[in-house]
DNA sequence: TCTTCCGCTGGAAGCGCTTCCAATGCTCTT
DNA sequence: AAGAGCATTGGAAGCGCTTCCAGCGGAAGA
């Protein structure tokens, strides 16, 4: 029914200042208060938002920003899982959630971005060591959350997990488990998870005093990868692989188990990530759970904490990671 | 620099509105067009979203709706490859995306979009018959294109493939083989896929003039309802199998070679979609390969369309499908 | 009882842009 | 040479909201 503001205003007979007090919580007496509260109910009325968002400057919107290419997009479900965790936790707030996905060049989708001039803050995925995406947001302005910090950026506000401690977690079980020769599949060189997981299997690896010389090959988180980097460990007579993801372990278990050999009982194998089928692999997969949901939640939380003291300093979650350890390690009691 | 149109204007010596022109495809003379693009080129100059969505009506921005649970979400790659078509059309044209997800109620999430008031249009996933959430965005001014249409609704702009002829097509298949005895565990009831493909699988049943009873069995896209749905077709000595999509034939698969029963030998069988792992499954799937990126870059654009020129009636869009035959119906020869 | 203070309210000034309208200075006809 | 017509331009009126500011009246303090 009212359209405008000043519509609803004159049907409860009060001024349009008032009114807008009520909606955003301004210094309202109580039967006023009611009065507008009811005549907003019964006539639906919705502010505009163009509207609101240029007279005050924010517009309760966030940008999600997830510049990978689109197979990784569709073929990882861990990025529909970040962005539903984002999601929810916006909606919450009601806030809304605008999207871009790499299908620009990284500068057109920067130009993109500030241009549009309309965000509160942004979250943007940060898997790369270098990536001027993210060197164009931070540089920028606008509030801006990663996913995926980057070691050397001190001063930015973001979400990641402990990659180098849940990658010396796993090193040290399967150290634990009497393995010496431990050999390491990397990620991808260059993103912060296969750096940081290089880390921490070096650093599980020097605290039992084992030598890493030669036990760490190159990966890509690929199957293919994966399928050949065991290949070369094998040739190197090692007895278990820890890998820098649940794809690239499950290349590798092809390789192992093409050559005859067993898992556990000559390899143990641990992977990293828990997708989905790590449990469905034969033998189930040891691997290392990281909530990626609440990933997002805690992104889009830190980002709302951000803009509401924007003077605080960065916000800097680091999130849980789970060893779930499954027979690919401590196979051979059980059978199922 | 100039972070007004004022402020530029002042820079060039113009009025506002001959920037505004400038910018907006106005009929301004060429010599004042190059010193206004010089300027803004020079400046980096952006016009505020807010501002000019509150003068002109058009945000330039699209919703886009996904209202699925979570699991289904990530677990799918369908809609990860959808939202990617759309976000590949609309930064074609600079356009933003909004995305809802399913967190809320239906209610709520439509209550959201509504509220926002800042949308152009809205492109919404339509896989029910019955959708509150596709209702009352049609109901509602907002210009919609549906993807995946509800057929009793003669009115709503849509993207979809067809799915009748598809079942149809993966029948006559099987029955080109040979087998007599041909069964469909469906999708789920109540869903446009599920029932358009049963409708398909009769249509394509009685031009051979083959009975369809009792061989229609209820599934849910699901593998385990494939599982236990081929244990009641085997119980009717089927000689082939058409799954409502992948999953479930993969989930038919097991059961079947946990009979000791082969494929195809004693059972040809099929799915829907050509998700990544039916070219992996033992013996690789026939199936039905539809094109999911370009349903979304063809609702971005019918939505464009429908935007261009509001009164021209709906915009429909059927897009092909191909019958992608692997050696699970024709499986002997090759065994590779 | 008079002053002071404070909570509440309305008026008004923008936020930065688009777009209508009128004015200007041309060119083209006749 | 004068009038008509056109392309181009600037002025100005909003778009619908937030928020500053001042004013009002009533409650509390003196």
């Amino acid at each position: 029914m009212a359209r405008t503001l000043d519509e609803l205003a004159a049907l409860v007979g009060v001024s349009r200042a008032t009114v807008s007090r009520v909606i955003n919580g301004g210094s309202v007496s109580d039967t006023t208060r009611d009065r507008v509260l009811e005549a907003l109910e019964r006539t639906n009325f919705r502010p505009n938002a163009a509207a609101r968002t240029l007279a005050s400057g924010r517009s309760g919107i966030v940008g999600v920003v997830m510049h990978v290419n689109p197979h990784t997009l569709f073929a990882d479900p861990y990025f529909a899982q970040l962005l539903q965790g984002m999601s929810d936790a916006l909606s919450e707030r009601a806030a809304g959630m605008m999207v871009w996905l790499g299908n620009r060049t990284k500068e057109q989708t920067l130009g993109q971005i500030l241009g549009i001039g309309l965000l509160d803050g942004v979250i943007v995925t940060a898997h790369n060591l270098d990536d001027p995406l993210v060197d164009g947001l931070r540089a920028s302005t606008l509030p801006t959350v990663l996913v995926g910090h980057r070691s050397a950026d001190r001063t930015a506000s973001y979400v990641d997990i402990d990659n180098v401690g849940a990658a010396d977690t796993v090193t040290s079980h399967l150290v634990a488990l009497g393995r010496r020769r431990i050999g390491h599949i990397t990620g991808r060189r260059g993103t912060v998870a296969g750096e940081d997981r290089i880390t921490g299997f070096r650093r599980g690896m020097d605290r039992a005093h084992l030598s890493t010389d030669g036990s760490i090959v190159e990966g890509d988180f690929t199957e293919e990868s994966g399928a050949t980097g065991a290949a070369q460990l094998l040739e190197r007579r090692v007895d278990a692989i820890f890998c820098g993801n649940d794809a690239t372990a499950a290349g590798a278990l092809g390789t192992i188990q093409a050559r005859g050999l067993a898992v556990p009982g000559d390899v143990a194998l641990a992977g990293f990530d828990d997708l989905e089928f790590a449990a469905r692999l034969d033998p189930p997969l040891t691997t290392i759970r990281q909530g990626v949901h609440a990933q997002g939640t805690e992104a889009a939380r830190a980002l709302f904490e951000l803009l509401r003291d924007p003077n605080a300093g960065p916000r800097r979650v680091i999130l849980p990671t789970e060893l779930v350890i499954r027979r690919s390690t401590i196979g051979g009691v059980q059978t199922t």
